[in-house]
DNA sequence: ATGAAAGCGCTAACAT
DNA sequence: ATGTTAGCGCTTTCAT
């Protein structure tokens, strides 16, 4: 049932149009009596089972009432009601998309590739940023339970494992993008931010660069974890213990690059050889402090950093990709195979690639 | 509905919470039915309109039924269902926005401002790009003849005049972000893209730049038009008449500001002193081609920009600043006054700002 | 192939 | 303050 409604349907709708071929709205007043089924199977003379079968493309209908009954819809200017159609149905043919925050390219990224997706399924997209203003588990109750959506989207979000772990359980067609949830079989697309961050490290040792610094994410967060993870293990492999002092707590915020990165050398100690920021805002923020104080990239001190956003090939980072656009791809799949079927891949984990650029490893143009 | 099938307990339709106060789903059975205000009501030996009242903080209720009806919707697990309180209500508390595409950091930010004003007032956001997938006025017709929102914000878009004159006609709740139209009393919030234009090349000749280069935006949108027009008055207030190869086309991609910096070079012609690129995205594939042919800005060529995008102050351009942000919080109020009071001003222009950073006008760090 | 009718779950008069 | 009830507009058996 599910999967009929992805695919039929929507072809037979039918507007008015002027000559340009757009809409004319034609009614008068502030609340607009909308043409209804009812209307339309009454100026008729037929039964709104058959005006809603032709809406729904069912072959039921005799092909010359089909095309009565497409010309009065066209004439009528009639568009079918969507709450209506979605309380008989039990179905919305949306998905709902909720993201922890609105800032950084990230989320645009991650949204393009749900959007690409859900559009050819002919799915709507919900969105909401669950940005300090309620309960992260209340919007999913919300959406989901209260049938504002068909599936949700979730993005890296702060919310107890239990409460994934449980959903994952009664199946409910939720998908976890970059946020990975231990012993639940809930349906999630990550990156793989190991491998990643080792790309970064082998890239920097390298290249030479001995005196590594080390710029963190948030203590307690997935990626963060998983990236630092991954330094460590190049590290160790090649059997260099990193000076505990160039390891460096950071929160994923450029300003925290800034920060670190200003209040080294404000103290007057010599610059690293080369920062490796596990994402590029910090990434960035090193940058600025690096300009600043008239250090040059790489010359002075070389910098990595990760994710790729938008701006990272405008300033020549070199950086770890991470396939933003194919996780939401991805997660818009996972939530409509599990609306399907019933069930889906539980795991799905992307490589990243290592990008060189100009911060470090790549040609410069100018001397 | 299918969701809650996914998600419902066993007959008794329960969602405890734990501990922590989040939802517990309990059962594993894929079929049952959902809690509804009807169960809640039979529960308690009430009646369904009291139970409503309550769910909708009416004050006709006793303190007292309030409180046992409360406790049994926690008990129960009860969300009201979407669909069927929108159907009643005739009202989605929905906000739909429409952009022409997924690109560039302009969609973000407007998007924020969107959302920050939606939520202060309870609306939830459905978004969609009309991305070449379908026509726009088939999305406008969907959403809000088809009741999936209750108004709409429209993005710069590429609609015919004649469609947007219509629906202000019929006092739709519908908002235009950056896209005014002739003679037709649609609310609208845009940005003063000729007096922006005007402060770049004043900027740009009060610091003695003569052979300024302009690169104008996409023949026929509005805000490249304006601001061009910008350009204009000020070289005519100024008595002077710009060189007309100095005139280069562009159409707001990076590329094509990349593209005619890298023609115009590569003929083996004297860079001009400066460029105005009406657009940011533009100025930065300059700033690119400058930089890979060892150029220097300022010191070679003077670059500014308009818009003021993420990556602007990263990569220290000299821009005009878009009121992004404020456009959508002011598209959210509009659309909001509109539905409740049926107006609103029709028309707001926001001033733009000039920044002065490193590419004209600021001061350099180093030498 | 078409129609009749029973909901879907909620709101909002209109009673009481 | 609470109950009754008639929709909201559509889908979907079940008849015919």
């Amino acid at each position: 049932m599910q999967v009929k409604a992805l695919t039929e349907g929507r072809d037979c709708l039918q507007y008015p149009r002027n000559e340009s071929g757009y809409i004319m709205i034609v009614s008068g007043n502030m609340t607009p009596k909308a043409t209804t089924l009812q209307d339309v199977s009454r100026h008729l003379g037929l039964s709104t089972a058959t005006v809603s079968r032709v809406m729904n493309g069912s072959s039921k209908v005799r092909p010359a009432t089909r095309a009565r009954v497409l010309r009065a819809i066209e004439e009528l200017g009639y568009t079918r009601n969507y709450a209506a159609r979605a309380l008989a149905r039990k179905q919305t043919d949306t998905l709902g998309v909720i993201f922890p925050n609105i800032d950084s390219g990230f989320f645009s990224e991650v949204l393009k590739g749900i959007h690409e997706v859900a559009t050819l399924y002919k799915f709507q997209l919900m969105v909401a940023f669950s940005i300090g203003t309620r309960d992260e588990p209340d919007l999913v109750s919300e959406y989901l339970l209260g049938g504002r959506v068909d599936g949700l989207i979730l993005m890296n979000l702060d919310m107890p494992e239990e409460f994934i772990r449980q959903a994952a359980q009664q199946r409910l067609p939720v998908a976890l993008v970059d946020r990975p949830v231990g012993g639940a079989d809930v349906a999630m697309v990550s990156l793989d931010n190991v491998i990643g961050a080792q790309q970064a490290v082998s890239h920097l040792i390298e290249h030479g660069y001995e005196r590594i610094a080390v710029l963190k994410g948030p203590e307690g967060t997935f990626d963060a974890e998983q990236r630092w993870l991954g330094c460590q293990q190049v590290f160790d492999r090649v059997g260099r213990t990193p000076d505990p002092r160039l390891i460096w707590e950071g929160d994923f915020h450029r300003r925290s690059g800034y920060q670190r990165m200003s209040a080294w050398l404000d103290a007057g100690r010599q610059p690293p050889d080369a920062v490796f920021a596990l994402n590029d805002a910090m990434a960035i923020g090193v940058m600025e402090a690096l300009r600043e104080r008239n250090l040059g990239v790489p010359d002075d001190v070389a910098l990595v950093g990760f994710d790729d956003v938008e701006a990272a090939p405008l300033l020549g980072l070199t950086t770890v990709r991470s396939p933003m656009r194919e996780m939401g791809r991805l997660a818009s799949e996972a939530i409509i195979e599990l609306l399907r079927n019933g069930r889906t891949r539980t795991r799905r984990v992307l490589a990243t690639e290592l990008v060189v650029r100009q911060t470090c490893g790549g040609h410069r143009a100018g001397g």
